[in-house]
RNA sequence: GGCCAGGUAGCUCAGUUGGUACGAGCGUCCGCCUGAAAAGCGGAAGGUCGACGGUUCGACCCCGUCCCUGGCCA
């Protein structure tokens, strides 16, 4: 059987669908969220817990430190490779998560030239001491393509692409491929809501959070470097109890803060989805929903 | 009832010593996205400047009255 992929905004409820789906299908679960990838990021990234599951084996949850940097092409290595073993095994992989460019890599031929910490050290150093505009200047000397579609703000983006310019000595493609079929066949479902009842939802969700002891997980996670790691502490409600902990310590802010970043992450993983001709669109709050599912699961 | 402060974008507030509001932050909408992606970046739409009257060539800015909000005093 093909893989089936379940993606869409945030607080659609992709995870439980992905449990019901597996568990229908003979199917294990392949995290592509970005953060659920943290061990101890488990109230703030909404995991599901071990009774949630269901007995539904979960890949690729629970696999960095909060130390460590999370990595799209680390992903793609460990996620193909997971995918591949399931289907070799005779089991569905049920791809579930929200992170738009996790599952771009796992199902589209994205390729991604290395990495070179010192390359990367240095050009980063020479942003804060010149400024993107000057690094802008210098690509749009050595890759005038890739200049023209990286906008001179940008400047994490201008630093890979020089990073990748003087690593391979080729230019730096900043476009991402058409998308063709999915790789495995894979079957693409996109879970949405209307945009007024996700907005509530969201809310009640990050309330839960709060009131389920995100503050606490938060406190536990800075021994464990949750402030030094490059991407765990920038999560959404990590980042916002971090900085509350850090400053006036006015936890309700968090909480609002919170809630209008999530809000904006929903708007953000639309239009990256929504582009996306593959996949097919189901309203969550449809009460067949899961009939729905089950008949473009099987197709 | 009196005194004081204030009524400018959906919200919080700048601003113009009278010459068509360069407003800002947040929110909203739209878009981009190749080793940080729950990250990063860009664009757009929103204002009869509380109401009415007066002064003036011209008022959001000056004068008067009124309405509303907050505070203080009776």
């Amino acid at each position: 059987m093909k893989p089936v992929a379940v993606v869409g905004p945030t607080a659609t409820g992709k995870s439980d669908v992905g449990v019901w789906l597996a568990r229908r299908l003979g199917g294990e679960v392949v995290n592509a969220d970005a953060m659920q990838l943290y061990r101890g990021m488990d109230v703030g990234t909404a995991k599901l817990t071990e009774a949630e599951r269901q007995g539904v084996p979960h890949h690729l949850l629970d696999v960095l430190d909060v130390t460590e940097t999370a990595s799209v092409a680390a992903y793609q290595r460990h996620a193909r490779r997971t995918v591949e073993n399931l289907l070799a095994a005779g089991r569905v992989p049920v791809i579930v998560g929200g992170s738009g460019l996790y599952v771009s890599a796992l199902l589209d031929d994205l390729e991604f030239p290395g990495t070179e910490p010192a390359i990367r050290a240095r050009l980063e150093a020479e942003l804060a001491d010149v400024g993107a505009a000057v690094l802008h200047a210098r690509l749009t000397e050595q890759d005038p393509v890739a200049a023209e579609a990286i906008l001179p703000g940008n400047s994490r983006r201008i630093v890979r692409a020089l990073e990748v310019i003087e690593l391979t000595g080729r230019p730096f493609s900043a476009t991402m491929p058409k998308p063709g079929p999915a790789r495995y066949g894979t079957i693409l479902l996109g879970l949405d809501r209307a945009a007024a009842e996700l907005d509530e939802r969201v809310e009640t969700r990050v309330d839960g959070m709060f009131d389920r002891g995100l503050v606490d997980e938060v406190r536990g996670l800075i021994p464990l470097g949750l402030r030094e790691g490059r991407t765990a502490g920038r999560a959404l409600g990590y980042q916002q109890v971090l900085a509350a902990l850090d400053g006036d310590g006015d936890l309700d802010s968090a909480r609002a803060e919170t809630v209008r970043a999530t809000r904006r992450f929903v708007r953000r993983q639309r239009s990256w989805f929504r582009r996306d001709k593959r996949v097919n669109w189901l309203d969550a709050a449809d009460p067949d929903l899961l009939d729905a599912v089950a008949e473009l699961a099987v197709s």
